[in-house]
DNA sequence: GCTTGACACCTAGCAAGTCTAGGTATAGCC
DNA sequence: GGCTATACCTAGACTTGCTAGGTGTCAAGC
C-alpha cells in the first residue's frame, strides 16, 4: 500500500475504528491491521500525529487510563461522530469520481 | 472535492485521460472537467506540475504541435502504460480496502 | 485599432500529510 | 538481568496539490 494515496483518508479511517469502541493509540494500529487484513500497516509515526490532529480538531478526547499500562484513550466526540459521516460519504463520492475517470 | 484526498491519485487519473487519445495540458483539464461531471475542476497550477513529472517519469512523451497554437502534446509511453495498468489494480485494492474498513 | 476574454503555457513558494528514524518507559518471560 | 512486546512521542525529510503570480496568442465586439 503505497503511502501517498493514503493522505487525507487516513483521518476517516481512524475515526471509524475508534467509533467501535474507544481505544488507544496502538489498539488503533493493531485494529487498522486487522480490519484491512493486514493491508494497512502503519507506522506510529502516520498513526499518533492523526490522533493529535483529530484531537486537536475536537473530533477525538482522550483520557489516560486509570489501571495498567500508561495508555492514552481516545473517542469519538460528539463532533467527531458527525464527521466520521461526513467522512463515509465525502468518500463515496471522491471513489465514484475516480473510477469514472480511471475507467 | 477536497485536495488532501486527491494526492496520490491524480497522476492514474492524468495518465487515464490521455491514453484516450494524446492532450495538450489545458485539454487534460478539460476532460478531466468533464469525465467526472464538473467534479474535478483541477487549477494549472495542480496540472502542468503533474504533466512535468509523469514526463520526468518517463511514463508521458511530448511534442510541440506543429500546427496551430503553441501546444505541448503528451502521450504515453509504453512504460506509461504498463504504469497505467498498475495504477488501475492499485486503485481497486485500495478502495476495497478504504471501503472494507470505513464500513 | 483596441480591448476583452478564452486559450495555453509556466513556476516559486506555501500548506498539508505520511514516513523515517530516532528517543523514552513499562511489563512479562526466560 | 536481559530480551521482547507493548506504548508513547517527535523532529525532519519528502512528496504533492494549490495559490498566486507571470508570459503570450487569437478571435470577437466596440
Amino acid at each position: 500500500m503505497e503511502a501517498e494515496q493514503l493522505k487525507g483518508h487516513l483521518d476517516g479511517l481512524v475515526l471509524a475504528v475508534i467509533a467501535g469502541e474507544p481505544k488507544h493509540g496502538y489498539a488503533v494500529i493493531e485494529a487498522l491491521k486487522v480490519r484491512s487484513q493486514g493491508r494497512l500497516d502503519l507506522p506510529e509515526g502516520t498513526v499518533y500525529p492523526a490522533l493529535h490532529r483529530l484531537e486537536r480538531s475536537g473530533l477525538l478526547a482522550s483520557d489516560w487510563s486509570s489501571t495498567g499500562r500508561r495508555r492514552r484513550v481516545y473517542r469519538l466526540t460528539t463532533k467527531g461522530e458527525r464527521e466520521l459521516g461526513i467522512r463515509r460519504q465525502r468518500w463515496r463520492e471522491f471513489a465514484s469520481t475516480v473510477e469514472t475517470v480511471l475507467a
